[in-house]
DNA sequence: AAGTGGTCTAGACCACTCT
DNA sequence: GAGTGGTCTAGACCACTTG
């Protein structure tokens, strides 16, 4: 169909019907692709860490040339929601078997690599009050999962997290099932309750630590922390963690690369 | 010259030569492209702000298609290094006629926008020591500059800059001659200097105000702030300024995306 | 109307991984 | 060897900006 502008289009603008998105139809066919792509990791046909169909499959699937899918796939690898690997195919994003564990996580250590410690101090179902309700884009009063762990580094502690989840999303989240798990909750989050963490948004101050945070992190009262507010999003923008850290940058700083 | 891979290869490998730059030759056709375009910029025959020639003219004078001199443009203008207008051409990035001023700056205010005051407190030249040498990749005693400023919202004091220049780059720089301008520092440096900040890494700690800086920022002595410790590079990785901001983060807060 | 970047296609070959 | 993503080409048309 070379030079036929109208036909693939439109083909791909009813599969985009068939799905029931509301994807605007003035967006180019790659976009559109890439919205179809979404909405299959979005629906868990495809899962984190699996195997996606080759690009010449997905571009007889939606009727479109292979070019348009590598466009579509390129964004997406490019926000780090698809991974390609030559020669075997392109993989779903996870935080679970990744090399870098602890994606969101950019605090460094002064010296050396490390392994972090992690030790959990607390796991609770609430209500969500007004702030943190907003922040998830859920109502106030609603069932609220609250999380508070700390990292350490070579049995020094170094952050102080609380994690506040939405309830109904996280329906099984316990103490003992947080314990089992290894490796960063992002992982856990994936596998069990097929949440997926896309994108995040962090908000970073100086506080100065109060007496509990202080006792916890094992710095004076009054010493100066970062606080790190992050809010986690999901496919479709969709808020589904808030978290607080507290970081002691005495032998670990905040790394981030501007351009 | 479809499917003779070898011939355009070679032409574009002949031009990376020609031009005296040891880029790995196996390196995709592209990526020659892409250095080809850096060495004009960085030999200032392209400067910042101003229109390149246009892919189809690019594509002639280094010999390959339109598609291949396409992707190289599309990496640079994802690492902000050129920038695409549709229907008008491709412009060399810059700091200085920016819509969003302050392109590194991540400081956002708690509510609202706003602008802000630029105060110039010192700007002296000195003989370089270790630590400052050892990150702008020069010698110890090396001729630099130094410059403190203060960024203000409101009246209210915000950002304390300790800025670190190589001599050798800024040789006319001045008191008088940084007061005259307008804007960020980033777009004199372009106009002025010939130096282009394209990339830059921070490191950001909280620490407690010392009595100097609390001063200047109208804090309490021991108050909390973000120290965020910047080292920009122009092409080629080469660091040309080494800068020390610290935030009070009362009212602002340093924002980051994850993804 | 002419020129630019933006999208889309089709087909070739290369580099890599696995069986 | 078969299959995958990666590169490169060539040509068409669209969307946008400017004279």
């Amino acid at each position: 169909m070379p030079g036929m502008s109208g036909s693939p289009r439109s083909t791909a603008d009813d599969l985009v019907r068939a799905a029931g998105l509301d994807a605007p139809s003035f967006s180019p066919l790659y976009r559109q692709i890439k919205s179809l792509i979404i909405a299959k990791l979005q629906s868990g046909e495809w899962k984190a860490g699996e195997l996606i169909p080759s690009e010449l499959d997905l571009a007889k699937r939606f009727g479109v040339s292979q070019g348009t899918v590598r466009k579509a796939v390129d964004e997406m690898a490019a926000e780090n929601m698809l991974v390609r690997r030559q020669g075997r195919g392109t993989f779903v994003a996870t935080h679970a078997e990744q090399k870098v564990q602890y994606r969101f996580l950019r605090l460094m250590p002064d010296e050396g690599s490390e392994s972090l410690e992690r030790t959990l101090l607390d796991c609770r179902r609430q209500r969500a009050p007004a702030a943190i309700a907003k922040a998830l884009q859920m109502r106030t009063g609603d069932a609220m999962v609250e999380v508070r762990r700390l990292l350490s580094s070579k049995g020094e502690p170094v952050v102080l997290d609380d994690i506040w989840l939405p309830g109904d999303l996280f329906k099984g989240l316990t103490t003992e099932r947080l314990n089992l798990h290894r490796g960063p909750f992002y992982g856990l989050f994936e596998t069990e309750f097929g949440v997926q963490m896309i994108r995040a948004e962090e908000k970073i101050r100086a506080v100065a630590a109060d007496a509990q945070s202080a006792a916890l992190l094992q710095v004076p009262v009054g010493a100066p922390l970062l606080s790190v507010e992050r809010l986690s999003f999901t496919y479709g923008d969709k808020a589904v963690e808030l978290r607080r850290g507290l970081y002691s940058t005495a032998t670990h700083f905040y790394r981030n690369e501007l351009n």
